[in-house]
Formats: C-alpha cells, structure tokens, sequence
DNA sequence: AGAAATAGCGCAATCGTTTGCGCAAACCTT
DNA sequence: AAGGTTTGCGCAAACGATTGCGCTATTTCT
C-alpha cells in the first residue's frame, strides 16, 4: 500500500532518480551505471517490489505498449476468435490489448478510434464498420492501422482479409461437380466488402460452368437464412437443387428451414456454408464449408502492423500498403 | 497532426490553461468561469478537434476511466459472450475495457493483474484460474476487484456466479423426472468451483430420489466427453440410461460418441446438458440444457464493482462482499 | 606532467493534465 | 466609507516517469 516509485527507492539508495530510472529500465550499460550501483538499486527494488507506473511511461514516452483493437460484434464466435488470436500474437509480443466494440456502428467506432488516440495506442486494428475509409485513413496517418477481415477498395491503408472471392469460387465449384445446377446463394450484409466477393466468385464460378445461380438475402443473421430457404423451398417443386450459405448463422437458419419443410441436406438437397465453426462438424449431416485461416489472418495482420510501428519509430518512409488476401480453404463433409 | 493541448488552447484564447482545463473538462460553473471565456474557450477547441490526452489525465487524477477485465481463453463462446456483455455494460457507464486472456495460467495471471495496477485501471473484473485467493485478496485491496463465474469458497472479495448446484440439481432432477434412473455425469476440471457445485448437486438430487450416479471426466473439452461416453456405452449392455454432460464441449464429444456407436439421443439414451449455446437447438434432436444467464451475471458484476469503486471514491467503509449465485434455467428440448 | 578520454552519475526540463490556494476587481451592506 | 462577499481567473505544484546535457573524478595517452 505505501509508495513506491523511483523516487522513493532513490531516497532509499541514495542514488538521483535518473539512475534509478536508468538500472530500472535496462538501460544500465548504456549509461554505464556501476554495478554497485544496478545491485544496490534492483536489490531495493524487489524488496518494495516496485512496478513501474505505465501510465507515467506512456506519457512520456508517447509510447503505450498498447494496441487498440476495434472489432462489430465480440459475442460472434467469428470475431471471439479472432480477437483470441489476436490478442495472444500482441501478448507474445509484450502488448497489450485495449479492446473496444463498435457494435456495428459507426458512431462507436468512431469514438472508440478516437479515444485510442487519445490513450496514445502505438498502433491500431480494426474490423471497420463504415462504408468510408475517410475516417480510418485520417486515423491511420497518426496511428499505425490496418484493417481486418473488412476492408475498403481503394485505400493507402494496409488491410488483411480472406480471399472471399476465391472462397466462393471454391464451394461453389465443389457444388457444380457434384452435379448441382440451379444454386440458391443467400448473402448477408450486401454492402460490406467480403460478402460482394462472395458475391463474385459465386457468380463467376456460376456463369463459367453455364449454370443458373441466385442470390438472395440481406444480413449475416439466423432469421435472414430461415425466411429466404423457406420463401424459395415451399414451393412443391423449388427450383433450385442447392444452398449456398454466406455464414455459419445464415446456415443455421436455413437448416432450421429446411427441417421444418421436411427436407433433408444432401438427401434433398445440397448444402455449403462459409465461415469456420467447429459445430457444423456436428450437425446430421455434418456441413461442408470454406473455413477462413482466421489464425493467419491474424498473425498477418500482426505483422503488417509492427512493420509499419518499425518504419514510423525509425521515420523511416511509410511501407507500401500491403493489400493480402489470404485463400481459405475447402473442408469437406457430408451435406452436399 | 499539429498539437493540440490544452496550453495551445490556452495561447490562442489568452485564457490561462487553469481555465482551459477548467471549461473542457466540464468544470466551468464549479468554478464560476464567464460565459465569454467558456464560449471563447469551446469555440476555439473545436475548431482544432481538441480532445483531452487521456493518459496525461489518468496520471494526474490517478484514475483512467478503464477496466480490466481477466478471462481464461476468449475464444471459448461462453467468455467471449460474458465479455461482450461486459464491455457493453462498461462502455455505458463511459467506461473503456482492457482485456487480458491468461489462457488458463496461474502465471500470466498474476502478469495481467500487475499489469493493471500498473496501468492504473480503476477496477478489475476477473476471472479466475488459480486455486488459492491469496493474490487476489491482495491485488483487490488495493483496486476494487470482482470475481465472476468463477470464485474461492472462503474469501472476502465479491463474486458473482451462476448458482451450479441449483442448476445441476434442476437438470437431475428432470431427468429423473422423465424415468431415467442410471445417470452418468462427465464433469470439466475437477478443481474448479462450478464444477464442484454441479457435482454436489447432481448427486444430491440423485441420492434424495434414490437412484445411482456416477460421475468421472475431467476436462471441460470435447476429447474428454467423447472418451469417457465410449468407455461407458461401448459395452453390450451399458450401465446407464442417461448422460448429464457438464458443459457444451464435454456434450459434443458425447453425442460424437453416440453417433460412433450407434445410439441416439432421446430414443436409446437421456442426453442434457449445461451451459448456453445457440447451436444445442440445432443438433437433431435439440439439447435439453441449463442456460446460465450470462446477462444477469454480468451486469450483477458490473454492478457489484462500481458499488465498490463508489465506496473506496468517497473513503466509506467497504460494503460487505457480495457473494451472488444466480439460477439458471432450464431449457427443455428434445434429448431426453 | 599536462591534455584528452572515459567512467559514473545528477540537474532539470518535459510529457499534458488537474487542483489547492490565492489575488484583484466588482458588488453589497450598514 | 469601510468592511465583507462574490465573481472570475491564474500561479505553480503536483502525477511518475525519461532524457539531453553537463559535471567531476579517474584513467590513459603523448
């Protein structure tokens, strides 16, 4: 409970503040402190146990230790997960993670970006949720930034994501060879930047093959799964022979539906779904999907960012943006 | 990119940075300020996009509007879920959250909670890995300090927990209920206090109906629900009528194991199950289960923290600990 | 022996706020 | 008119670290 601060162990030792400073900090040799000196001081030290007061460090230093992590949703198993990754590669690294929600809105994240600043962050990551970059760029040219799973099109901004395209390109190529021909795709959120590229490879592997593809839907939700497979399977002869789910929770609801129509996945019909989730596996029939390396995304994007810290501390010129998307890949099961 | 401090302000205006400081930070009419000055004073801080550093701030007033909150593993949808709603509850309270997973080590652990000492966090909601409360008592004498979900039996800091012997009790019971006789729990870590609490209940309700249970597991994983599930259903005539698994990872092993050998919930053996998760209702049959209410628990924290940060603020006494137990619900579906 | 280099350490400013005092001018009292 | 109040504001010391510069002894060089 009493004080202990590096002055407080300065009277103790009877060595000025700056000397304590310096043993404290590792920079002893640098200032070639006496080892007399770094004994008497780390001895007095560990007696009070002293911590440093990060926050005093922070404002001097302008430095934190500190990454501020920006994501739409914590409670969704996707972002849970991501942010897991994330925050151990920070830990390992001996950062820390101020962890902010956005809730999907852009008010939040813009208030959550700016009160990063505020608390001096060394570096930003952030699952954007507005439609213009504008905000983040202006963020980014104070902070280190990049982006996460959701990016902008044209951006000086770095950005790592799932090859969304490729995603899509793939299950759906799957669907075809399994003798699938008139595909339901239901999307969700069609403005956000990874659900358009599904859109694309969808459509692209789709028209390729010469076969017929819709797309339907408009949100990463249960409900949204349920109403569009019932809306297109109640007909007595519905005219597709697959579903394409853009998420685990659009499947969940489209599994919902189908049940309730008596239909069956693989049996009746051919079903794949985006996104990881180790449940499907447990579903009857286990689902097949494009899981997302959520752990490479992660640690790339990581690493994008203490790439950009480096050239900063060093003022050195900015990296070239990195632009990755990384290819997901197919895990097969049994619903299609 | 040009500073903006509450001293450029103070340049700009002629006012003194004591009145700056006074008019932004919200403290005008405390100290009678001139409506010219205040007017003057907002006028030019917007005009710059003035916003308060917040570390210099937090040294000063030795508080940091910040929370740290101590989670065993995020990526675990049931702390993923009680973080959200924690961090939603604290950003209402203009509280921001400084996450920390010690991935179940006593170690980083004790790291983390330095930490945010260190940090000077004004409070910590935790929860906890290790056996023993006596690093927690101490770090909690000094920063208001809750435990949640998990918790010591004997300690003089507050928790908040689901009541898990009224909730194992109430899932026993049911079962029992619906004819099952020969029940067989798998339980997570044996160690820890909700599984303990839910071991008492289970046998509890099964000795006052006289019926037979066992209970064995040790891990809150699906590998262990899969293990112990085969060892005791793999023989011709298994001694049990029903499993009661101890979390929803221990179920998926389980039902994977079923599914090995054949047998089906509901109609060859009784399946039900702790803990919260959307998918059970997805699994054929659904999963009768015992949701904990997350929400509740949460805000009961919350609560329960700012209760005592409000104490220490104004040097009351500390109010007694609270020591809160919420009841679960139970959730009947189709599994037994 | 005198100059130069090195070792070992401290002074004091700085980071951006907040806040206990205190001071001068204007306004009321009686 | 003299004293008391109120109004409106500023000085300077914190908070706890870091760091550019400089100072004194001691050692090394020529």
């Amino acid at each position: 409970m009493e004080k202990n601060n590096i002055f407080t162990i300065s009277e103790k030792t009877g060595y000025s503040v700056t000397t304590v400073s310096r043993v404290l900090s590792g920079k002893a040799q640098k200032y070639r402190i006496s080892q007399a000196a770094i004994d008497r001081i780390t001895q007095e030290a560990d007696r009070c146990n002293y911590r440093p007061n990060l926050v005093a460090q922070s404002l001097r230093t302008q430095k934190s230790q500190t990454i501020g992590l920006l994501v739409p949703g914590i409670e969704n198993p996707f972002f849970a997960t991501l942010a897991a990754v994330v925050i151990e590669l920070l830990g390992a690294r001996g950062y820390h993670t101020l962890l902010a929600d956005s809730g999907e809105s852009e008010q939040e994240e813009s208030e959550a970006l700016r009160m990063f600043q505020s608390r001096s962050v060394d570096g930003i990551i952030c699952v954007p949720v507005s439609s213009s970059p504008a905000l983040h760029e202006e963020i980014g040219r104070q902070t280190p930034l990049v982006l996460l799973d959701r990016y902008f099109r044209e951006t000086t901004l770095s950005y790592v994501c799932t090859d969304n395209y490729a995603g899509a390109y793939m299950a759906t190529e799957y669907l075809l060879k399994k003798g699938y021909r008139r595909i339901l795709a239901i999307q969700g959120v069609p403005a956000s930047m990874p659900n358009q590229e599904r859109v694309r490879g969808f459509l692209s592997a789709v028209d390729k093959a010469g076969a017929s593809g819709t797309v339907v839907g408009d949100a990463f939700s249960v409900d949204n799964g349920f109403r569009e497979a019932v809306n297109a399977f109640s007909a007595p002869q519905p005219p597709y022979d697959a579903i394409f789910a853009f998420s685990s929770t659009i499947l969940l609801g489209t599994i919902q539906a189908l049940r309730s129509l008596q239909l069956r996945p693989a049996r009746d019909v051919g079903v794949i779904s985006f996104d990881n989730n180790g449940f499907l596996d447990f579903l009857d029939p286990a689902v097949t999907r494009v899981e997302q390396p959520l752990r490479e995304a992660g640690s790339q994007a990581v690493e994008t960012l203490f790439a950009i810290m480096d050239a900063r501390r060093q003022s050195l010129p900015e990296p070239a943006p990195r632009h990755l998307l990384i290819p997901p890949t197919l895990v097969v099961r049994d619903s299609c």
